[in-house]
DNA sequence: GCGACAG
DNA sequence: ATCTTGTCGC
């Protein structure tokens, strides 16, 4: 598929900031809230600079792979929380664009809106693509929320600013919540209701479960 | 001002 | 992210 060039590359943590303060103007919060091809993207790290991306294509009704593509890359950005999208931007790029087929929503491991400046990884990566996508955290970052109930599907805003930015979501029982927030082009409740369909077993949505074993055993 | 801070 | 054992539970 095809991806928006990625230039020029930020060579300074203001530099990162403003390109990120502009792209942030093209975000859209809202979209379709069906899909039939659903892409989960993840990155394994292996030492100081080496980094595997990958990218597994799984049809939204049978959850069944249909294409799995991985890149070799480099850490392209020093790690700083809030800029962290650039240090996998530009494997990610390279694995999406060897895709064949183009999915139809991105699920993306880390944050979308709910970032500092409101344009995390899914934001970025759903402004590149043009694609719907969504964000799902694994600890907190920014905002505030209340511990959601017990129960699977329930979940509590993450405020942020005076305004909602994500969700605390329990996709399990007994497990603790994941974050989920909008990249580009999807409502909040649409991006609720897809995680939690593609949780159905486990903590994590399908999806990035088969993008991070497909990383880490490539 | 200080600490905390997606992966 | 990654370095790492045993342990609890389905």
């Amino acid at each position: 598929m095809h991806v928006e060039q990625l230039h020029p590359w930020p060579s300074s943590v203001p530099e990162a900031e403003a390109l990120q303060d502009r792209l942030r103007s093209r975000v859209e919060l809202d979209g379709p809230s069906a899909f039939e091809l659903i892409a989960g993207l993840d990155v394994h790290y292996r030492g100081d600079d080496a980094l595997t991306a990958a990218v597994v294509v799984l049809d939204a009704g049978t959850l069944e792979p249909v294409e799995q593509v991985v890149a070799q890359g480099e850490a392209a950005f020093p790690y700083v929380p809030g800029l962290f999208a650039f240090r996998e931007l530009p494997a990610l790029v390279t694995a999406l664009e060897r895709l064949k087929t183009t999915p139809d929503l991105l699920v993306c491991d880390g944050y979308g809106l709910a970032h500092p400046r409101g344009f995390g990884l899914a934001c970025h990566l759903g402004v590149l693509t043009g694609l719907p996508s969504l964000g799902v955290g694994k600890t907190p970052f920014v905002g505030t929320h209340e511990p959601p109930g017990d129960e699977r599907g329930s979940w509590t805003p993450i405020v942020h600013e005076g305004a909602t930015v994500g969700r605390a979501l329990r996709t399990q029982r007994g497990v603790k919540p994941v974050y989920v927030s909008q990249g580009h082009r999807i409502a909040l409740d649409v991006a609720t209701e897809q995680v939690l369909r593609l949780a159905a077993r486990y903590r994590l949505p399908e999806p990035i479960r088969h993008a991070d074993h497909l990383a880490r055993h490539p």
